[in-house]
DNA sequence: TGTCCACTGGAAGGGAGGGCTT
DNA sequence: AAGCCCTCCCTTCCAGTGGACA
């Protein structure tokens, strides 16, 4: 095949999708269907804005992932906006997401560029001038600004709650500006990890989210579908076994909808004119490696070779290890592939990482006479694992060896 | 009942990479 | 350019600990 030709056969080849990016991530849609007690409940709290009743309290929303509590935010604070442009009034919002940026100082230099537009270095500067520079801008708006904090949990675990703690008080220090913060997080328990201080000024409002059940699925599903393929494209069973499926992994309505993107997907490449249970279920096993590959690519060298390590372990059917063979592990994979090995303190900070993202278990458990370790698994098959660190190359070999 | 193993996890500190001030 | 101070990632040090075994 011609070099030229290569693109032609995808161009011609007459897409299923309308409009494909309704089926992504970070599409908000014109309605949330199911979730009306939740966006009135948000709505409520922030509206103290609009009436001119000062600023609204922080909010936190807690809710399993796939529940809708990340678009839901969006979405509300997008309403605010504009509703408060009718009236004259001017809102600024900023979203950001702590588990990629999990010290005090990225959250605030992501706060700096998102709302000030000014770029802040990304080492160099004492934090506490950085959350100046925060305040200044919000100072110099004199008006609301709602935070959105998403995955809020990680930035508590691996920083602790005084950034929280210092943006619930910065109402006490700005002069013309006001904050609010919308907190959100899928770890139900994470309230224990905060300062009581943090807890009555950032849970001053709360909202649950519970998982959506088959039926919303279905009609949640529907209603994108719709507008994301073409008509007649999407046979009613295959939304029907979709959401199903998602309703089975506790009502992930981002699972669900990925799947009806990657089956279109297969559906086209396979030059079909319909997408169908069967290419529902291709896709409900790319979906899973999908999202478990890119963590893995995603994490730092270290880490991989832990994971790597387990995979060893897991390959030689003692699934379960403990740290202090997971290290001996570990090290002779890095004498392999010739990196230094971290400390044993370090692989214990970096399997709590790794647990964090689901890749990992682990348990803290004592064998008395014989001592007290943590014992680790691998959560995800070990092939995979392999799989996705091969694309860092110079891993190539070990993996090649599992 | 006490001992003691094999760690865990907090605390402090070092050095690489970097910005700000003079 | 020098000097200072910062963050981030990592190390070193170490007190603390659950429970099988003597």
């Amino acid at each position: 095949m011609g070099v030229d030709r290569i693109f032609d056969n995808l161009l011609s080849n007459n897409s299923l999708f309308k409009d494909k990016k309704v089926l992504t991530h970070d599409y908000v849609p014109e309605n949330l269907p199911h979730r009306e007690r939740e966006v009135s409940e948000l709505a409520s709290v922030l509206a103290a804005a609009l009436r001119g009743e000062g600023r609204p309290s922080n909010v936190f929303m807690y809710g399993k992932s796939g529940t809708g509590k990340t678009v839901l935010a969006r979405f509300v604070v997008e309403k605010l906006k504009s509703k408060g442009e009718t009236l004259g009034l001017t809102f600024s919002s900023a979203y950001l997401n702590t588990r990629y940026r999990k010290t005090n100082y990225r959250v605030l230099a992501s706060l700096c560029e998102e709302l000030g537009g000014t770029s802040v270095p990304a080492t160099g500067l004492p934090t506490d001038v950085v959350f100046d520079r925060l305040q200044k801008i919000i100072d110099s708006g004199e008006h609301l600004v709602v935070i959105i904090l998403d995955e809020i949990d990680w930035l508590v675990k691996h920083s602790g709650d005084d950034l929280l703690y210092q943006l619930t008080r910065v109402n006490n220090i700005l002069e013309k500006g006001e904050v609010s913060l919308v907190g959100i997080t899928n770890d139900l328990k994470f309230r224990e990890y905060l300062d009581r201080r943090v807890i009555s000024s950032l849970g001053e409002e709360s909202i649950v989210f519970n998982p959506y059940d088959a039926e919303e699925l279905f009609d949640i599903l529907r209603k994108r579908s719709k507008i994301a393929f073409k008509s007649n494209v999407l046979k009613e069973n295959a939304i029907k076994v979709a959401s199903a499926i998602a309703a089975r992994e506790h009502g992930d309505a981002r699972r669900a909808i990925d799947l009806l993107r990657v089956a279109g997907e297969i559906a086209e490449r396979e030059k079909r004119e319909r997408v169908t249970k069967e290419e529902i279920l291709k896709a409900r096993e790319k979906v899973e490696k999908n999202v478990v590959k890119d963590t893995i690519i995603g994490l730092p060298l270290q880490e991989k070779l832990l994971l790597l390590a387990l995979g060893l372990h897991a390959k030689t059917g003692r699934k379960k290890v403990k740290t202090g063979e997971l290290k001996e592990t570990y090290e002779s994979v890095c004498r392999e592939m010739g990196h230094n090995p971290v400390s044993l303190r370090r692989i214990n900070d970096l399997l709590s990482d790794l647990e964090m993202l689901g890749l990992v278990t682990s348990n803290v458990k004592s064998f008395g006479r014989y001592g007290r370790s943590r014992v680790s698994e691998l959560e995800v098959s070990p092939g995979l694992t392999v799989e996705a660190i091969q694309s860092e190359k110079n891993l190539e070999f070990l993996a090649e060896q599992l």
